[in-house]
DNA sequence: ATAATAAGTATGATTTTCATAGTGTCTTGC
DNA sequence: GCAAGACACTATGAAAATCATACTTATTAT
């Protein structure tokens, strides 16, 4: 009568901190869907609270979770914006803003192997240093080179920014309070 | 009486299919740290349920779900390596295999990072078409270039072959059956 | 005053993941 | 030939995460 099937004691967060593979604790900070939407959304410059809701898609708490241990685990910096009503944005720190790379990387994968034939691409890259276009794996057409990184800008579609400006709306109408709702009478 | 901190409704699969975002559709098939994992250890070469296992820390139902889920997405194939007591072996399909690029990015940000100081990286990358070593960032000390991810090789170092023994060495200790383990009179 | 904006928190239901245990099939040692 | 083990899972109930929905607090706009 075998018992096989027990699985292992599970890897704790001390035994993490231990572990010698860089993937562990990687994914130990940003193993998550929400984490790596939030850090997109962030290197696109949106770093108030419901720009993020609207464009991620996430819960409130969740967002607010989120946040919150994204700085705990320095990845993220709050400052207030305005004082009166005391308002916080985020920004990426150096620590986050050194994940574009994975982004970066994930961009390529989801617009090659992911994304349906016929969606157009949502960023154009470019070399900063000549200025021309990068493919989908960063080589430039011009400079005949792989870019690094730290040298490539990228342009947000139009189709992207409709999309994006259509989830803000989104957003926006869901938020709004019923009163101001159009009245709805299956409601 | 305001109701504001209502959440929009939910982004569907539906929705995800059509969305422009690229790491939207990635972060869905790979947005959690297990499959990532999971993925990590395919890219090692163990393709085996017990060596992912052993290696990841995942439970056997997790890891169970995420294989199918995965061989449904289409980045992992799964053949019979035994016919007689038929058992199966992962490995990655051209599409898993692309996500390379994601992990050694992950690589680079958990070793630069988060792994504490003083704590040996995981594995040495090397350019294949030179043979010299390549920086965390991927460039080439003698040919001065940034290396592209097909021209890689990477060598584990001894240390994280030792942990990944030890990994495995515990995982089989827990699989005994009760009646082979030493008797431990605490438990 | 009333309503709206912004950034959340509170709560109960639902879904996922976990720990633990158990299966089915074949091989190996005695 | 028969018990024990290896391997790849499946089953189940408990614990944790996430969800939808509602509410709060503080300030500004009408």
């Amino acid at each position: 009568m075998s018992m096989a099937g027990a699985t292992g004691p599970h890897m704790s967060k001390r035994d993490e901190d231990l572990s010698l593979c860089p993937i562990v604790h990687s994914t130990g900070l940003v193993g998550d869907r929400w984490s790596i939407l939030i850090v997109r959304e962030l290197l696109m410059g949106q770093g108030r609270f419901q720009d993020l809701q609207a464009q991620t898609g996430a819960t409130s708490q969740l967002l607010s979770a989120r946040l919150k241990r994204l700085e705990l685990d320095g990845l993220v910096e709050r400052h207030a914006y305005s004082q009166k009503p005391i308002r916080y944005e985020y920004q990426l720190s150096a620590k986050g803003f050194h994940l574009l790379p994975v982004i970066l990387a994930l961009r390529t994968w989801g617009e090659r192997w992911v994304k349906p034939h016929g969606v157009p691409q949502a960023v154009r890259m470019f070399h900063a240093v000549c200025g021309s276009e990068l493919d989908l794996d960063g080589n430039c057409q011009s400079c005949g080179l792989l870019a690094a990184w730290t040298e490539m800008t990228g342009k947000p579609s139009e189709a992207w920014l409709t999309e994006r400006r259509a989830l803000a709306v989104a957003f926006a109408e869901n938020v709004k309070p019923l009163a101001s709702r159009p009245k709805d009478p299956d409601q």
